[in-house]
DNA sequence: AGTTGTGAAGGTATTCACAGCG
DNA sequence: CGCTGTGAATACCTTCACAACT
């Protein structure tokens, strides 16, 4: 029985935000993470409720984040304590996540860097190596990077999912404004702006012309 | 009677993409943006119907993409041709955003920047104005901006959001990691980085799992 | 002959409501 | 006795299948 995709994708970001609010290991209540997160208590309850038969985590006055969050990343698979990514495209956007510090603090981390523009990755400066594109097929295998962060310019974006594939990438985050189609066994996900704006403004005309 | 959400959502893209293989108007078959998108054809169908009844915008061979991506700009409320953003926050991420080509050929139009920092703001170019956070309040009302998009540190993004809200923004796209409720009549999109990592391990968790 | 357009069927996710636990 | 945890009810979205149109 597998997990519905609305539920762990919610389950996913609660997690993230526990371990911010996991100072003092305080229980809260499912009413109090409906404060935090916008989605509705019974929501929240029945997602926890698919973690592990009688679950068992909360206490009287709630859930302790630390327990919750340990719970969530367990059965999301998130076990493996790191996961590798790299960053595909150097420019602008790429390069803004060299030093984004919310990493540090993930379950994900940056193992490399690729651009085909050899004086970049000359340049630029980072905790993680920099590589030209040609020694991606070397080094994604090596490093056992499983997800990629797609930057590259939008002419270049469905030339260099398909080379990401082919080295044996798993998920894909899609920062252009290109639509990749995803073949079996990958999942890709689109964070173009054009398409938050588009999403945003279509929510509003809807919920307001109802 | 509204329309379904994910509807809304896909059909937002659909324009969008329409509107880059419009060069030449020769129609397209559902079956042809199942290969282009990756949704099936009956889904792209079924979307289509929701837009006017007996929409008749199909030819023999399918649909004229111009025709298309009006009729769904029209009835998603993206009529008024552009809609007015602005960048709060011109840091890494944000200032990348200032020579993003992709906007041109969307209906969003950036009008406005700003950031608390006003070395930044005298130092960085843009084609549109870039103000100190505090003329927030004036600019945003006269400018007639509706939409934000809020690339601020994550220690400053509950407080921006709060004001922007209070200016009159109606929606917002966070780039930050820190989740913001949305009080009613206000829509935010969240498009941290990590949530998308998150969501696409989560999914290849929950598939893979079965 | 091929493609659209849509009511009806089938699946999923959300919401409810209340029993049960600490 | 407030809060969790969950079967059951509801609402929603997707998929199917085929009549209608060109």
């Amino acid at each position: 029985m597998g997990i519905p995709r609305p539920t762990a994708e919610r389950l996913s970001r609660l997690a993230y935000l526990l371990e911010q609010q996991a100072s003092d290991n305080k229980p809260l209540t499912s009413a109090e993470m409906e404060q935090l997160t916008g989605w509705p208590s019974h929501t929240i309850r029945k997602d926890i409720s698919v973690l592990g038969r009688a679950s068992g985590i909360a206490t009287k006055n709630g859930y302790p984040p630390r327990e919750l969050a340990a719970a969530i990343r367990e059965t999301l698979g998130f076990t493996e304590t790191e996961h590798n990514c790299c960053i595909v495209g150097l420019g602008r956007i790429g390069s803004a996540f060299l030093d984004y510090t919310a990493f540090n603090e993930s379950p994900f981390t940056i193992r490399a860097g690729f651009d085909s523009n050899v004086n970049r990755i000359e340049i630029l400066k980072a905790e993680f190596p920099l590589y030209p594109t040609f020694k991606m097929k070397d080094v994604i295998p090596r490093l056992d990077i499983r997800y990629a962060i797609l930057t590259v310019p939008p002419d270049q974006a469905a030339q260099a999912a398909e080379k990401l594939i082919s080295c044996g990438i798993r998920g894909i985050v899609n920062f252009t404004p290109v639509i990749l189609p995803a073949p079996p066994g990958v999942e890709i996900e689109q964070v173009s702006i054009l398409d938050a704006l588009g999403a945003v403004a279509a929510r509003l005309a809807t919920t307001t012309k109802e």
